[in-house]
DNA sequence: CCGGATTACGCGAACCGTAACAATG
DNA sequence: CATTGTTACGGTTCGCGTAATCCGG
């Protein structure tokens, strides 16, 4: 059975025409390359090299091995590098499932910072509800979940949670929309809109609804549910339809103003929490993105 | 430092999930191949399989290891493969030196024959004169020579030499020429004309013009000596030259009608040797072309 | 005679097998 | 309780190092 102890013997050999100094770069002794060599030309049954003067010259059937083992060895380099990064969780493939918001808020970001100085990571990104990407993460599809705390089951003994900083949502409504004029807006002035958002907790709901004094939940009244926030933002801008959601997920749509804010204090904060499944073997990359998601998440001046 | 065995039974376990079955495939014991695993897992300081629950599962350390591993593993099955091969020489790649006239003459059929049916063998032909083939033989920068046998050195001591069957040569020229006409032709008929040819030995010369009692060998007249077959076809064909080499040699010409011999007898039959160098380690799969050769050039019915 | 390769021999680590134990379902 | 994986232990092999020997320039 070939090793690949022998063959890097049997390059050094090669590559030098000297087994003295083939020795001192394997970091063995002479007779001990020596032996190794002999052994591995025994196992072959093939003289790899001639000997009859010096310095030693492959044979033809060594130039062959030479040749046909290149690529070997230097998979097998590459691969000891990977593991050594692997070790130091700096090399990898992660498979992050994240909701519409929080996708479409701080995804991009934390991909940016994570993969972007770190040559050897890569992410598939699995964009869904909380529920599902639990699942996902439960049959070990996904590695690391950032999804809506509301979502999470009460029981949360197999999951490594972690919340993360709260991200500053609120209303939006179109650039002209009739609200924008009122003075002291009041929640209870948004009521005859309807809104639209992605995937609305029922349990936001009812906190709404309580919060604002409500009798019935429904009388928030839901025109989209969407988890494309294109679509939401496209619809919210061409109607007076508002929109519950983030500040970070349409930041853009707000820088250019085709998006407002409604001046209204309301508790649609999203908070999210980083979800690793407890009862698995985490990848080793996991703590750093942890730490990556941490300060992609961290409130700072607007 | 990593070896192809660890490896190996990794990916035994990871395909089968299950210990047991893994061992059995690795014609070990169940034991050693769960501290083969240990082991693995302790050198890399990663964690591969997660244990808690059958049947074992890939951690994401594991599959990223299973992952980058693959190519290494089927790099070293295709290697190994190749290696049994070589040690019957049923695969390499040979650099095979031959005269302009051997080449034309047999070399197609040689390769044809020898690489034809041996997939895992390759050639590379180097066309020139004897002198150089056998320089190019003693600093190995080829494997095997067909070369004419008047040029090789008297004391063949680093030679191993095989002379090839006798191939019958004689004189030819185009159709038409004036010399078709003549009855019982004589060499010396010939001799107002003058001759081509690729690279005609001094002793080739020297023994026509001693066999035919001419006094001076300058009174065969070369006119074109060149080593491309294809240049002395048209040459002749367009031309009064007569042209010394061998039937093989010129074969669709003389089928052509465009060439015809011409009826003397001459000898300038073509000796040639299959030389290797005694002093070096030949390549596993020489003998095979030797064999191949002797079969190619074995005289039969025209 | 010197640099470089092989042979001879002893030791320690690695690896496998057997047997006993533990855990999962 | 049966299947499957781990731990413990003994024996063999493999690979390295030291020392002595051999060989080519």
């Amino acid at each position: 059975m070939l090793t690949l102890n022998q063959l890097r013997h049997f390059h050094l050999v090669a590559e030098t025409g000297n087994f003295a100094q083939a020795a001192r770069l394997a970091h063995i002794t002479q007779p001990a390359l020596s032996n190794s060599i002999r052994l591995l030309e025994e196992k072959l049954a093939l003289q790899l090299f001639d000997r009859r003067d010096r310095p030693v010259r492959l044979t033809a059937a060594g130039r062959e091995l030479l040749a046909r083992s290149q690529t070997l060895l230097s998979e097998s380099r590459n691969l000891e590098k990977s593991i050594s990064y692997m070790s130091e969780g700096s090399v990898g493939h992660l498979r992050i499932g994240m909701t519409a918001v929080s996708s479409a808020s701080i995804g991009g970001e934390i991909l940016a910072r994570w993969c972007g100085d770190r040559p050897g990571l890569s992410a598939d990104v699995t964009v869904a509800n909380t529920p599902i990407l639990l699942d996902m993460l439960r049959d070990e599809t996904l590695d690391l979940v950032i999804g809506e705390a509301r979502d999470l089951p009460k029981s949360t003994t197999d999951f490594e949670t972690e919340a993360l900083p709260l991200q500053s949502g609120g209303a939006f409504c179109r650039d002209g929309h009739p609200l924008l004029g009122k003075a002291a807006l009041e929640f209870s002035d948004l009521l005859p809109y309807r809104f639209a958002g992605s995937h609305f907790p029922t349990v936001l709901l009812d906190e709404l609804a309580q919060h604002f004094g409500l009798k019935d939940r429904r009388e928030i009244r839901i025109a989209i549910d969407c988890d494309n926030i294109a679509v939401l933002r496209d619809a919210v801008a061409n109607s007076d339809l508002i929109l519950l959601t983030t500040r970070a997920c349409i930041r853009n749509a707000l820088a250019t103003g085709q998006i407002r804010q409604l001046p209204v204090e309301i508790d649609v904060n999203a908070v999210w929490q980083a979800i690793t499944l407890k009862t698995s073997v985490p990848h080793p990359a996991i703590p750093d993105l942890r730490e990556v998601i941490r300060e992609a998440t961290r409130p700072r001046p607007a």
